[in-house]
DNA sequence: CTGAAAGCGCTTACAG
DNA sequence: CTGAAAGCGCTTACAG
């Protein structure tokens, strides 16, 4: 308890120096003598000092607070991304002596990360989607406040981070063509995500590659809830479908429901992958493949670049992270064809 | 921009009045004209002014930060859980004029929450779970953090706040009892989240308070995996059980998995419910029948209490909030009973 | 009702 | 290499 009130000037008393002798030795800043560092930092550690990092942040115009924002809206499906991207992020930040200020916005309503901001509580901001119309993107560029996006936009002066949605739905739909696949179909969520259209891209981009490919395709987005889905899988049976490629594990699942409910065999009948692999789909029979990224690892680098903006430092606008294809049991070549 | 530099002292000067008597306009605190609040007021209206609370906690020693304790492990069915509460919270926090900020901790490693504590950056704390040998509560305890933990917990010192899951799981197994239930058997999670225990316990009671029911209960806790459950339902098909509890939206998916694959019909042959109602089990069909929480005024609550408890004020050391029950398909009265 | 001054716990030119 | 002093942007006894 006591180690919570002791504070520089009590150190500089007690060691017979001054306060500005005994922040340099800490900081490390400015020149001070060999001996001197070591005493003051021998009487730090003994007393378990540590400083005020709100203080310390009033005399640098800083807060050590980096503010991160989410999507309040729930989708299920989503949660492990973000709480896997949090978690990277707040590991980096916290090895870099940051904390992170969580702000929750919705469509609508971005006033948590207006508060952040006018506070002046965040030194700056890491967005965890990207939007064809962003709200909070808007704002901050409005107001000055260093960010990094954690997916893409076309904005060429956002410092955004972003797994290859695109190269991976090309090899995966690349691969499922070159497996013989002849009719296929894309179901795959909001538009206005802009990850949505990257992996629409990456279906697409397969397709270009194959000039000889003669088959059918159709896509079908925006499709957000289990109903919808059905009926779109009741249409693609009655135009014998065989390979259905959902945007993400929600509507995987709800893809694989409507099957079983029909009693149509994965992989005999239709092949099924999902372009992100997320723990949803974990205990189906069969094993879905799909793609992986490396959500934390995505966290992290995001929030180096924040703190290396925050040191002055130039970054590369855009990164682009790797990923993995998983081929597993529902598209392994059906012994009948359908 | 200009906005974001504007300081007390600039309103004091261009209103020529002290700096003293603007921080008496915005904060309220002490005697002043009505006329002088006035011009203040409309002067920091006209241009945007929002004061440095970092300052002001300076000053007020306080932070207007409140510290939330997120478990770092990814377990996908608590994430809705966790998101809402999220939520919740940080509405509150952000209506009282707080931000929050994020500890992620692991069963051995709390050092962000030490961070935050250490580096004064919180004003008090939201801990999100109870376990039986609780790390980050024993720290807050130990360093005098006020802080209430969402979850039960036997310390009566510790301000807390829950669902009844005990009441809950009572009344919906008394349910089962009374429905015809003659052989069930319970599938829970690890025994050292409080809320396992507790959802036991109302399990049991709804036995005791039926003294004349004759049937076979068995019960299965700390099972963590598909492969586990597998096993277990494996077996209660063997012995002619006719009804599985599960405590989670994770168990029950695997129940119902195992169940599948085994063509065994639900309700027709087996009864299964689920002690937590979270959006995984959504699109299942069967609609499950569960328990529903009002997960976000859950954190509203937890958070207000903190809020009262920072105001100085008491507060009831113990919140208990109520459940739904919700009957649905997968308890239907069996046609032709097992 | 209002203001000058000290203080919150740090940092950092500036001077020595 | 070290220190006195001013400053970060607020609040708050104390005095008037």
């Amino acid at each position: 308890m006591e180690e919570r009130n002791l504070t520089i000037a009590d150190i500089a008393q007690e060691l017979g120096v001054s306060k500005t002798t005994v922040s340099r030795a800490m900081s490390g800043k400015g020149r001070i003598g060999e001996e001197t560092r070591k005493r003051v930092q021998e009487y730090v550690e003994a007393h378990h000092y540590s400083p005020n990092v709100v203080a310390k942040g009033l005399a640098q115009n800083k807060t050590f607070n980096l503010g991160l924002v989410l999507p309040g809206d729930y989708n299920i499906v989503e949660l492990p991304f973000f709480q896997k991207c949090m978690m990277g992020i707040s590991r980096t930040a916290s090895a870099a002596g940051y904390d992170v200020l969580l702000s929750m916005v919705t469509a609508d309503k971005i006033t948590q990360l207006e508060r952040a901001v006018t506070n002046r509580k965040i030194d700056g901001v890491i967005l965890t989607r990207t939007l064809t119309d962003d709200a909070p993107m808007r704002y901050l560029q409005e107001n000055g406040v260093p960010f990094v996006a954690i997916g893409s936009t076309e904005d060429v002066r956002v410092v955004q981070i972003d797994n290859d949605h695109r190269g991976a739905c090309r090899e995966l739909t690349g691969r499922l063509l070159d497996g013989g696949a002849r009719s296929l179909a894309l179901i795959g969520g909001r538009e206005e995500f802009i990850v949505t259209r990257n992996r629409q891209r990456g279906f697409e981009d397969a397709f270009e590659e194959r000039p000889d490919w003669n088959g059918v395709r159709q896509t079908f987005l925006n499709v957000e809830e289990g109903r919808e889905v059905e009926k779109i899988v009741e249409g693609l049976l009655e135009e014998r479908v065989g390979c259905i490629v959902c945007m993400d594990d929600f509507l995987c699942g709800c893809v694989l429901n409507a099957l079983q409910t029909r009693q149509v065999a994965v992989p005999g009948q239709m092949q099924v992958v999902s372009f992100y692999d997320s723990t949803v789909l974990e205990n189906r029979i069969p094993a879905i493949t799909s793609i992986r990224f490396d959500v934390e690892e995505l966290g992290r680098k995001a929030c180096g670049l924040l703190l290396q903006i925050l040191e002055g430092e130039a970054v590369e606008v855009r990164t682009l992270l790797g990923y993995e294809v998983r081929m597993r049991e529902s598209t392994k070549r059906s012994p009948r064809p359908y």
